[in-house]
DNA sequence: TGTACATCAGTGAACGCGCGTTCACTGATGTAC
DNA sequence: TGTACATCAGTGAACGCGCGTTCACTGATGTAC
């Protein structure tokens, strides 16, 4: 677990979720680049000591950061798929919930793209991935019994999340970026179908 | 256009040369962290001054290296369509050649990924457009006719290349990121034919 | 063929800046009796 | 209900390190005549 989600005291979460919030408006403002203990410290006013007592070290403020942009998305994808059994409804729902994130949370879409390869990943990775393991657990369980029943294709599971997740990935990625030509609301409108289509069996 | 794709000596090139070959040496060997102007120096031999002269600022020489990796990447899936008319032998080369690339590739992969957000590229971003665009327009020049046979969905440019680019895309990061049950042979093996699916019209 | 000269290529010591981190400290909170 | 004390939370000055960059310089190359 990471250090920063256990603070025994209340006035310990304030000054965690102050840290962080302020965390993301830099990054938003500035960029990985002005992504540093000192903006952080300057936009929160909370002093450097109080990182080092809640996170461990500034890679453990971004891990936690991390963890909650990426808690956030998936949240958001497992309520798209609340009271949706239909696997095509449902593959449709998780496309098009994806690429609204992106666009409401800009800030947080883009902090989780970019840390893909970011150095303070692999130190925190255990306990990433186990902040994240119930929600994908949860995602996977809404998807087997449409394998099982062969309606959606029978790949290893790795490769279905590629095809589910990866043109969406994608489109963000780029989007954020700032490629020109890419327009969030009608890849929303055209490629929901056209995952389900790689994705269904028949 | 790039200062460094241009020097006037046979000389200068190979300092290029053996320059951004170092510099993807040490970003294999230690990542985005350790690449650093002072470790590229040492590992290539050449002194800091000759980065200047050649690439301006480490920026320049980063933008260098992304430009030539991004140049290998796009030159083998051109190789891949070579001589390869029909649409589906052309989207299925297209996936293999991703994924066989980014295998036999791995650092040049692994840095083109990375630099999605890194900060030396909107200072560059002009140049690195300007020396992807032909290959870019290659590879869509190729797509066109079958979106006007109506053998490829009518989607507009950019939906397509991210219903074919995502998954593959998506999958090598993964697999570059060192995700585990990710296997690029098996990958290239199921994905092709369900990436199809999701462009063919019918 | 030889010489003069401008330009290109390469060197490496020195610099300043901002980064993450440390540490000795004060203040707040909760608990035991 | 009050007091003592341990632990949690927060402070901010100080530090060292390594980063990208500068600059005055030497050496190599190509060209003009």
């Amino acid at each position: 677990m990471l250090p920063s989600q256990r603070p025994s005291q209340l006035r310990g979460r304030r000054t965690i979720d102050r840290l962080l919030s302020a965390a993301l408006e830099v990054y938003a403002e500035r960029g990985l680049e002005g992504f540093t203990m000192t903006a952080v410290i300057a936009a929160s006013g909370i002093s450097n000591g109080s990182v080092y007592h809640h996170f461990g070290d500034f890679d453990g403020l971004a891990a936690a950061l991390y963890c909650r942009c990426m808690g956030e998305l998936l949240d958001t994808l497992l309520a798209a798929l609340e009271g949706t059994p239909d696997a095509r409804d449902g593959v449709r729902a998780l496309v098009e919930s994806y690429l609204r994130f992106t666009e409401q949370h800009r800030p947080a879409a883009h902090f989780i793209h970019a840390s893909s390869y970011a150095s303070f990943l692999p130190a925190y990775a255990a306990a990433i991935a186990a902040a994240k393991a119930p929600k994908i657990d949860a995602l996977l369980a809404w998807l087997r019994p449409h394998i099982v029943a062969g309606r959606v294709v029978d790949l290893p599971s790795p490769l279905v999340e590629m095809l589910l997740i990866g043109p969406v990935a994608e489109t963000a990625r780029r989007w954020l970026a700032g490629a020109p030509g890419l327009d969030l609301v009608q890849a929303a409108r055209l490629l929901p179908e056209r995952v389900w289509r790689s994705l269904r069996a028949d």
